[in-house]
RNA sequence: GCUCGAGUGGUGGAAUUGGUAGACACGUUGGACUUAAAAUCCAAUGGCCAUUAUGGCCGUGCGGGUUCAAGUCCCGCCUCGAGUACCA
């Protein structure tokens, strides 16, 4: 009992010194944390007359799980970026907000029957409480949530911009329907190129003219940019609705990862593949990261070649002649074609069919359709087809091709139909091989007795008639020439892009602004903005196996009031159904980067004043996940919006960062075999274990686990005998994704209650650089909390630990310090290599201590430039410095060389580590001198080795660069 | 298969872009303070050899090359990671 006394005693003597020399850092940030938010501190003007910074995040969908410390690091990030900025006398756009439709908050409904609404509401409440810890410097008024009728309503509103224009290919661009119409009036559509439907029908002025306006509404859905048409779309049936093709990985989808099949529904559609070459150009215009670039690159996937029609033999049937149109990347092989091959679902596999071979053909359809997308992708090896009896002619030599079907060929790729040239391509090759058809060789001087010669470069055509003797470079443009002259073919470039389903059948999205009459979309027009979402009993779709929305009870357009109302009312006449699918997740994030810029404005999306003063990101802070998604599909809105001349430029982020994953430690014990000891990682040895999580907060920094702990959390192993090594039980560890279900995620609140945000701060800096994946580990941030406590005392150098900070005149050695961090900080925030700052300001108030510098003119600029790190000390130390106001707009400290040119003195110059070739100056030596002297040094050496130097560079603080 | 990216101490990672490899931090070890613990401070810490001290040799995945000088550039391998994939 005395004991305890004592210690209560200690302990409280300890905290009342605390109070007066300690760094309180809880205290201290939620003092600042409260100024920042009363004096809207980082509030961003739309002030025409400052120099503009817009530093954007991408922003997050708020899961119920909150964020862990993972999520924090690119916001991090870029927040010191936005504060290094201000403090360099930009005016920074800096905010946040919440990309809140999804999956998660409907499945939730659909098991408690919650309003997604609420749920939602209450994430992005935690969402904000955790980011607030952090201390970042958001400007909080302009934040948006896709989900806010408010801002959905400029995203249906673009939506029906989409449906109101068309490609034009001859200007480039996205123009009004309206003007198309005009032009088939005129004219028709045979001469008009821009982007439509594979199947548009060619018609002429008098025949569109004499259209009905049902007939007229189609053909024109077949130009609109955003469409409705039947697709072969993703159905996830255990999601219930479709996805797009980047949110489906190896045939499952992302979000569960259940299996999806293919499957022909009505689904709005985006024309995506009308930006395609745009989407690819202006790549080149930004400063993204490579890889990124490159997986825009193949997902768009452009290849150049020709499109070949090759006509079949006339049909058994009734005598019909087929085009068969194929696309090949290598043309100059033309006559190498010894088959072709249709895909199975090719639509002229029925009509040539012959009879002797229908009832091959058929079972062979019928198996490939019953092969799940999985099976086939995971099964290319085998090579299977089936021969259809019928024949196309070479559309030079007319000999007999005959043409087979296969699943090597793709429905979805080109035209579904390849020319097979087994000698000059591998898959064609095994098939012939396999099927025994003949491969002819049109390669001089090349052995294809092994395999197929698929390099265009060293090639030489042979057997080809006029493309004997020239390479494929040659071939491929006199064989297009030549088709060109015969009308059998062109020149093609084709993409492998696909235009981007837009419909979800769920709720919990954007509705679309669209009734039905007569079975054709309608828009419902922009002054009725926001269609907001109904009320329905429930999440799930209707018994129909209509969407959710079918559930809805008021949802119905009438026409006559420009009103929603009961679907009761539907008449046909004045009041219509309305659209029951909802947008997809991407909706909502294409353009929010804009609307950040004008988030009040309720007339337009954003005014011209607004985007043109802020034009565009100048640095975006998000996830590679997003590479084949947001930011493609945000490229294309974008590019739209600078169609329609709302936009000032095309691209809309100058510079992007993808920071690397922050991953978890996850802890394992080891349970035996059929027993139930657990085994400490050290005893396992040879014996059968299956490694079981542990969750991390039970495991100290010397992986022990607290055994007691883990038997209250995991009731199972209550009984369980614990096998330890020296008296511990050590775990075994491995670098996992931090998820909940590896019991690795690690909470910043924990981090910030127990050590501060600025050193959670710095820390997650530290761990490593920015765009690379890491493993966190909570034992390391001692480091950087020492750091803050070192930095505090530097200013709290007094006696009694009190605030100690005099005017006077620093010295040279002090001077040196803080003008060589200046220098490194600088270089390294405008290089986002901040891991290595931290270290910088780790040495400098190092070297401070122990200079016992307590001078004003050092320890101001230094408070300043740690500001964006760790904001928070920074501003407490800058008010007991004298400061009123925020530290967040105090310049940034210059740098001047002077301080430390006295580096140039001593220069000792080894040239290896043998010191064979010496040359030792004088200390005093100024930079001229030491130049000359290498100078003639060099010369000397050069006349053994018969060159001459052009010119020396001296680097202070270093030896020499020679450019010879 | 293709396309990127990366291999540096026990660990995370530095290295002014061709110029003293291992900064800074974690961890470890030893020491100081303490009845004790925590906290704090000091010292050592790539490997091997040697020593009273100074010192020596080897070291950036492997093998070659260029250079006075290579973690860095070039050629050829190996390993790991990411993306993508019957794309005609």
């Amino acid at each position: 009992m005395r004991l305890t006394e004592i210690r209560v005693f200690t302990r409280k003597q300890d905290s009342t010194k605390a109070h007066v020399m300690k760094y309180n850092f809880r205290e201290i940030e939620a003092r600042w944390q409260k100024y920042w938010a009363e004096n809207k501190t980082f509030r961003a003007t739309n002030d025409q007359e400052q120099k503009k910074y817009y530093v954007l995040d991408m922003f997050p969908y708020p899961s119920g799980a909150g964020l862990h410390v993972g999520h924090p690091l690119g916001y991090i990030a870029s927040d010191i970026y936005a504060r290094y900025k201000r403090h360099k006398g930009y005016n920074v756009l800096h905010p946040m907000g919440y990309d809140s439709f999804g999956l998660p908050a409907e499945q939730y409904a659909i098991q408690t029957g919650q309003h997604p609404a609420i749920t939602t509401e209450n994430n992005i409440n935690r969402y904000r409480e955790q980011m607030d810890k952090i201390g970042f410097s958001y400007d909080w008024e302009r934040e948006v949530r896709t989900s806010d009728p408010k801002y959905y309503k400029w995203t249906q509103w673009i939506f029906m911009q989409l449906f109101r224009s068309y490609y034009n290919y001859d200007t480039d661009k996205a123009e009004p329907v309206d003007q198309l119409i005009a032009r088939f009036e005129k004219e028709g559509n045979e001469n008009i190129k821009a982007a439509c439907d594979e199947d548009t029908p060619v018609f002429s002025a008098e025949d569109w003219l004499s259209y009905s306006e049902e007939k007229k509404e189609q053909l024109l859905l077949k130009y609109r940019l955003t469409y409705l048409a039947d697709a072969e779309v993703n159905w996830c049936p255990a999601l219930g609705t479709v996805l797009a093709n980047d949110e489906v990985v190896n045939g499952v989808s992302e979000r569960g990862g259940h299996p999806v099949i293919r499957k022909k529904m009505t689904q709005w559609s985006m024309r995506i593949t009308a930006y395609a070459q745009r989407l690819l150009d202006g790549l080149a215009t930004i400063d993204w990261p490579q890889p990124l670039k490159d997986a825009q690159t193949n997902w768009i996937g452009r290849s150049e070649g020709a499109s070949v029609t090759f006509e079949t033999f006339p049909s058994e049937k009734d005598n019909s002649i087929y085009p068969i149109e194929v696309f090949t990347t290598r043309p100059d092989t033309i006559f190498g074609v010894s088959f072709m091959t249709l895909a199975p679902e090719h639509e002229l596999v029925q009509k040539i069919t012959t009879k002797a071979q229908k009832e091959e053909v058929e079972s062979y359809v019928e198996a490939t359709a019953m092969r799940s997308e999985r099976d086939r992708l995971s099964d290319v090896k085998t090579i299977t087809g089936a021969f259809t009896g019928a024949y196309a002619k070479h559309p030079f030599t007319g000999a007999e091709i005959p043409i087979w079907i296969g699943d090597y060929v793709l429905a979805g790729y080109g035209t579904g139909a390849v020319m097979s040239v087994p000698c000059g391509d591998q898959r064609d090759y095994d098939f012939a091989r396999h099927f025994d058809i003949p491969i002819p060789n049109i390669f001089a001087g090349v052995d294809i007795s092994e395999t197929a010669y698929a390099d265009k470069a060293n090639t030489t055509i042979a057997n080809s008639q006029f493309l004997d003797g020239l390479s494929y470079k040659e071939a491929t443009r006199k064989v297009i020439e030549e088709l060109e002259k015969l009308g059998m073919g062109k020149g093609k470039v084709n993409y492998r892009l696909r235009d981007a389903v837009f419909s979800r059948q769920r709720y919990w999205g954007e509705p679309f602004p669209v009734y039905y009459k007569g079975g054709l979309p309608q828009l419902i027009g922009e002054e009725h903005l926001p269609l907001t979402l109904p009320e329905v009993e429930k999440y799930l779709p209707t018994e129909t196996g209509d969407p959710p929305l079918g559930n809805a009870q008021v949802w119905a357009w009438d026409v006559a009031n420009a009103a929603v109302v009961s679907n009761t009312l539907i008449d046909h006449e004045t009041v219509f159904p309305l659209e029951l699918n909802t947008m997809p997740g991407w909706a909502g994030s294409s353009q929010y980067f804009n609307r950040y810029m004008d988030p009040w404005n309720e007339e337009e999306i954003y005014s011209q004043d607004a985007i043109n003063y802020w034009s565009e990101v100048d640095l975006y802070i998000g996830g590679i996940e997003h590479a084949t998604g947001h930011l493609l599909y945000s490229r294309f809105w974008q590019k739209f919006m600078f169609d329609l001349g709302l936009a000032p430029v095309d691209e809309y982020a100058r510079k992007l960062i993808n920071q690397g994953m922050i991953l978890g430690t996850s802890a394992f014990v080891y349970r035996e075999e059929g027993s139930n000891r657990l085994i400490s990682k050290g005893l396992i040895e040879d014996k059968k274990v299956t490694p079981i999580h542990a969750d991390v907060s039970m495991i100290n920094a010397s992986d022990e686990l607290d055994v007691e702990a883990f038997r209250q959390w995991r009731p199972e192993f209550k009984e369980s005998e614990f096998v330890m090594e020296g008296g511990k039980y050590i775990v075994g560890r491995e670098v996992e994704k931090m998820s909940k279900s590896k019991y690795n995620v690690v909470n910043p609140d924990e981090i910030c209650t127990d050590y501060g945000a600025d050193a959670l701060r710095l820390y997650e800096m530290f761990l490593g650089p920015l765009e690379q994946a890491k493993p966190w580990n909570t034992a390391g941030i001692t480091g950087v909390y020492g750091f803050l406590k070192k930095l505090w005392k530097l200013y709290h150098s007094g006696t009694d630990g009190s605030f100690n900070v005099q005017e006077g005149t620093p010295d040279k050695a002090a001077l040196k310090t803080l003008h060589k961090t200046i220098k490194k900080v600088e270089e390294d925030i405008e290089n986002f290599s901040f891991n290595t700052s931290v270290s910088t300001f780790m040495i400098c108030v190092n070297e401070l201590s122990s200079q016992k510098c307590n001078i004003k003119e050092i320890l101001a600029p230094l408070a300043v430039l740690i500001s964006p790190y760790a904001p928070h000390i920074a501003e407490e130390l800058w008010s007991k410095l004298g400061n009123a106001g925020s530290i967040a707009t105090a310049p940034f400290p210059d740098f001047d060389p002077q301080y430390l040119v006295e580096d140039n003195k001593a220069y000792p110059i080894s040239f290896n580590g043998k010191m064979r070739f010496t040359l030792e100056l004088p200390l005093d030596m100024d930079k001229e001198e030491i130049e000359k002297a290498v100078l003639e040094h060099e010369k000397t050496k050069a006349q053994l080795n018969g060159r001459t130097p052009k010119r020396v560079i001296v680097v202070p603080g270093k030896i020499v660069n020679i450019v010879g």
